[in-house]
DNA sequence: GCAGGTATGTGAGTTGTCTTACAGTTCCGC
DNA sequence: GCGGAACTGTAAGACAACTCACATACCTGC
């Protein structure tokens, strides 16, 4: 009747699976030749959901952040992309408009491939493709462990999740706890798990007064991370 | 400030994108080789989470669901397959373990790959693999969907979306409305939106007396979509 | 064709989360 | 280093959706 335990779904937030990695010197050097390196501004736009799917982008420096806003004004954030990752291939690929925003989350420097040449380099590129197919099904999984969350957990319990996941891919160990490096506000942290900024900032403090977690000015540090993994449950 | 307002996403149910439609009489011989057929019972599962990945699966005749549930006992459907279509492939492709289950909601007729054979049949047709690229993708994309709808949109503005959408899918015009024939229970209603059975209930409950829709037995005609539509906003 | 299982309808009580409102705090650009 | 903007903390009230509980209706397999 009851399933097996299962453990915090590691997809949330797994990162790095570079398309690019593992080119050889001579595919390295055609990729160059088709690609144009751009310095872009925190807050800068790259596209916004229903632009034309003209380039693929390659995260150099800087996050981005893939989102969706509703009439409302609600926000939710699909990703925040680190360094070494690739974005809007998904569209390009399919020949259709963007279905999302993309944004620099600081400043930023990005390599801009045009559609065409990255269409062309697939066709010449079989293994670079599947290793696209790979990374797309990737996202998928882990975007379906989103809806999970959104479906089985609630506020505190996914807000857990989401810090753990943060300790994970951008913690720095320290005496006493994990530093959480990435800074996010309370109202990203709302639109990443999908709630109101109060309860982000209700809840974080619930969690500070249980001595779960602490905060310094606007960086959180885990004092207790199985106690946050069992809040996660 | 406002964004332009947004018709209602195709993508949710959009299916029938074929991985291998459009095959040369020589490649449908090489796929009949490795493939094998099967008969399964109503309710049989192809397979559980964390099970190996070891076989593709191509729908015949049937339904098939793929869903997650929780310890609580809380069921999540991410999709329900029509014949068609092709499920299991992204495990594979990764050589991951399952990560939801798949299982029969009628009799059903499919077509069993095993791995290895998918693997080298992907291997020898790169424009298949571009092919199942795009699918993913859509998947992706769909299931990016229904996160902005779990978010954005509260029950009876996701039942009417899920209404309008199986009617496109799975609708059969008639005087005076839109049979869905897709015979889904409540609970499964409420498995595929993110609530419970008795919510989905007196939803559409609500609805049958506004005279959007009406209720012969067990299926539902819808009577007005354009107002349904305009539930789900 | 009947019985037992499955599905539906509905109500009362509870609760998690949102909304609204405002005060306090920290950051950042000039 | 100062001032304005962005961010955080907190609380009260509202409300959507859930749970629990049970009655009714419906299929479907023997």
């Amino acid at each position: 009747m009851d399933s097996p335990p299962k453990p915090l779904n590691k997809l949330w937030y797994l990162k790095h699976i570079r398309l690019f990695d593992g080119m050889s010197p001579s595919e390295m050097q055609e990729m160059e030749k088709i690609t144009r390196m751009e310095e872009v501004k925190k807050r800068h736009p790259f596209y916004l959901p229903g632009d034309p799917s003209s380039n693929v982008y390659l995260l150099k420096r800087g996050r981005v952040k893939l989102a969706n806003t509703a009439a409302s004004g609600k926000e939710v954030t699909f990703d925040i992309l680190e360094p070494g990752e690739v974005f809007g291939e998904l569209e390009v690929l399919e020949g259709l408009p963007r279905e999302t925003a993309a944004e620099a989350l600081d400043d930023a420097m990005i390599c801009v491939i045009r559609r065409e040449d990255f269409d062309r380099y697939l066709a010449m590129h079989p293994n670079i493709t599947v290793k696209l197919t790979k990374l797309i099904g990737l996202r998928l999984r882990r975007i379906q462990s989103r809806i999970e969350d959104l479906v089985f957990r609630d506020v505190p319990a996914r807000l857990a999740h989401l810090l753990v996941e943060l300790s994970k891919s951008d913690g720095a160990q320290e005496p006493g706890g994990i530093r959480i490096k990435a800074k996010l506000t309370h109202q990203e942290m709302a639109n990443l798990i999908g709630c109101s900024r109060e309860t982000v900032s209700a809840t974080l403090g619930q969690f500070r007064d249980d001595g779960l977690i602490q905060m310094d000015g606007r960086t959180v540090v885990i004092l207790q991370q199985a106690a946050l993994i069992r809040v996660a449950s």
